[in-house]
DNA sequence: GGCAATTCATTTGTATACGAATGATATCAA
DNA sequence: TTGATATCATTCGTATACAAATGAATTGCC
């Protein structure tokens, strides 16, 4: 399935091709929706409310994001008064980050949309589609 | 099937950050093959190996990259020789891109190199699940 | 012909991403 | 216990991405 009809290269079949197209459309859906939130920054947030205080790293393995891109969103979070950090009495090389009381509202409030972000970005596809892609997509992710 | 067995809101089900995971797990195996080019360079070099001489814009088009980003790509693909810019006489607002000889030897060497990544990012599936799998994607892109 | 709208490319600013190097701290094992 | 190893966070460098603003050139339309 990598190689077309005529036995040629085309890059609209590549799985990196259209894993980026799709992200694309994905990403357009979700910032008309949430404008005020990037995805990685959602994901942050929604983490941090499901499990609660962690360290830094820890989140960012949580939502696959390695060391130095995790701080970059938790920096932005913090300025914006959304997260704070705090430090580990038991492991000083620890910043443990939690959601401020701004965060904790913004991220309830927010959550909602996700699912009709999920749901317009598979509105092509009919609900056993759109399930069997989620399926398919996890087992490669 | 955004939302779990339990009513909850699960990250790992949100088509975004599978989306997101998928796309880590394909450039691993990317540059694991071919560490001399990102996806998008390469995706510039062998479309323009399909296509022949094209605007900057256009071939942005073609790979689905804004202006501003295939300008950057764009860039080092020349810094490294790999493509060379011309002028369009009927349209002097225009940059005509073209393969260089070596970046043409390259494409033409690493374009083989595609279908096997393609075929290990989709390793865990069978063929069939495989090609399903594509299509939906191809259908949400 | 001439002006409005459009297109092409560039630039600036912001936000992921990730590899690699570094310093501080913990842990583990001999 | 101490020395090798590992972990946590940070920093630097490079490479996408995209929005918005800009200037130059072209096109469309009356």
């Amino acid at each position: 399935m990598t190689v077309g009809p005529d036995g040629g290269y085309h890059l609209q079949e590549q799985i990196g091709f259209v894993l980026r197209k799709a992200n694309q459309r994905h990403l357009a859906i979700f910032s008309a929706r949430i404008g005020d939130l990037t995805p990685p920054q959602f994901a942050a947030l929604a983490k941090l409310k499901e499990v609660g205080e962690t360290s830094q790293n820890q989140l960012g393995s949580l939502i696959a994001m390695d060391a130095a891109t995790v701080k970059g969103v938790i920096d932005r979070l913090k300025a914006r008064g959304l997260v704070e950090i705090g430090k580990d009495g038991a492991d000083k090389r620890r910043l443990l980050v939690s959601l401020t009381v701004e965060g904790r509202d913004l991220i309830e409030r927010l959550v909602p949309l996700a699912a009709a972000i999920t749901y317009e970005t598979l509105a092509p596809l009919t609900q056993r589609e759109a399930s069997t892609l989620l399926r398919l997509l996890g087992r490669i992710a």
